[in-house]
DNA sequence: CCTTCTTTCTACCAGATGGTCAGGGGACTT
DNA sequence: AAGTCCCCTGACCATCTGGTAGAAAGAAGG
């Protein structure tokens, strides 16, 4: 599985019709992947059987299959819907107009905003950035050319003295394991009989747009 | 199972001959919680199976059945010594002569020698605060006594006026899920090819320190 | 030597799981 | 009406799972 595979190469790989979007089964599939996103989320890939994944569809499990050939393929297609999602979001904000700090902010601001509306994206990533999951290096694959991305631009703005000088590589992951780590909050906040609302989430908003302040903001 | 239940006891009712610490099997036993722990906490627990435990082990898996009568119950052996190791670490300090906000500072400094020493231990942790997870209640039997002693000693602190007013239960909720989150962070580090460093934790440590400070510190 | 207890193993099982195969029905084309 | 393609399903299967039953091996003690 090469670096170079690109998001919808690797789909077609997996996804029986690819290319064909219409026809009665383009709505099947995306239920399918609703509820499997929903499921991979929660009580992870291997506690989601297909049987019950499909009894929940009201379906049989074979249609699964039908439409993705395995269910490794169903969690690759899930992963990189999901990482297309995060993509769509973070790119309107990397062609955007802001700059320096500003984009940094607007980029924090896009990915937690995804996360308020796709709680289950989060568990998502959780359950997958496991090692030794079988969706590990499709996340690298999906999620990886946009890191890299985000790294070059950060190294250009170090060399341009816009930023303060330090490890790209080591903030993102950084950033990454917080908003991920907001998954786990949630779940916890529910299963100590809380309702998550906006503020914590806010809460720790802004402690990581404080961590990245002191990380790149070149005054102080 | 009650909430009442003493850790000591809820082993013995899943641990075959508890109460006897010597003998051949002692060392087995021990041997097989290792091994539980590192799989539990790196490829969770349906991913684990028995047959593959035992192996690694060279064993047949009905020596892992033998001492331990179910997976569950290895499960809650695992849950249990793991978080009797956590609760070591804090009562240390909670018997310690540090007040207020030093304490504060010494717990989590404590929590954090833990989590450096035993990744598993916060793999596990992240594995099982999932919900849904067959151990979810044996985690909080095992931690939430802790749990609500250290909220019942800030809300103490603030009655005091030696702590600021705020949602206690929140704050150690929030604590806790950066504790977590550190799991995932190492294994993302290591995903990416980097050896995690103390200066990752430290920086993470420091953060959670400068969070727990505003929240909590009387003057400012 | 016999008994008893602990520990480990071989043999086996019932259920669930992911996956295969062949077929049926509907819609659209020719 | 016949062929074709897409979508879905029932029947079936190999494998793996956690778990049970029973026995063998060794140590300890009488």
């Amino acid at each position: 599985m090469p670096d170079t595979t690109t998001i919808r190469d690797t789909v077609r790989d997996t996804v029986r019709g690819a290319g064909r979007s219409s026809g009665k089964g383009a709505e099947t599939r995306e239920r399918i992947l609703d509820a499997a996103l929903e499921s991979f989320g929660t009580i992870g890939y291997d506690g989601t059987s297909l049987d019950d994944l499909a009894a929940g569809l009201g379906i049989r499990k074979q249609t699964i299959l039908y439409h993705y050939v395995s269910k490794r393929g169903l969690l690759g297609a899930v992963v990189d819907r999901s990482a297309a999602d995060l993509n769509v979001a973070l790119l309107e904000v990397l062609e955007g107009e802001a700059t320096d700090w500003e984009r940094v902010e607007a980029l924090v601001r896009s990915v937690f905003r995804v996360a308020l509306e796709q709680p289950l994206l989060m568990g998502l990533l959780r359950e997958v950035s496991r090692p030794g999951s079988p969706a590990a290096p499709r996340l690298k694959g999906a999620m990886g050319p946009l890191m890299d991305r985000a790294q070059a631009w950060m190294e250009r703005e170090m060399d341009a003295g816009r930023m303060r000088r330090t490890d790209a590589q080591l903030v993102l992951i950084s950033a990454y394991s917080t908003v991920v780590g907001l998954a786990t909050e949630i779940e916890v906040l529910r299963a100590a009989g809380l309702e998550p609302t906006m503020r914590t989430v806010a809460t720790r908003r802004r402690e990581l747009l404080r961590f990245l302040r002191a990380s790149l903001d070149p005054q102080r």
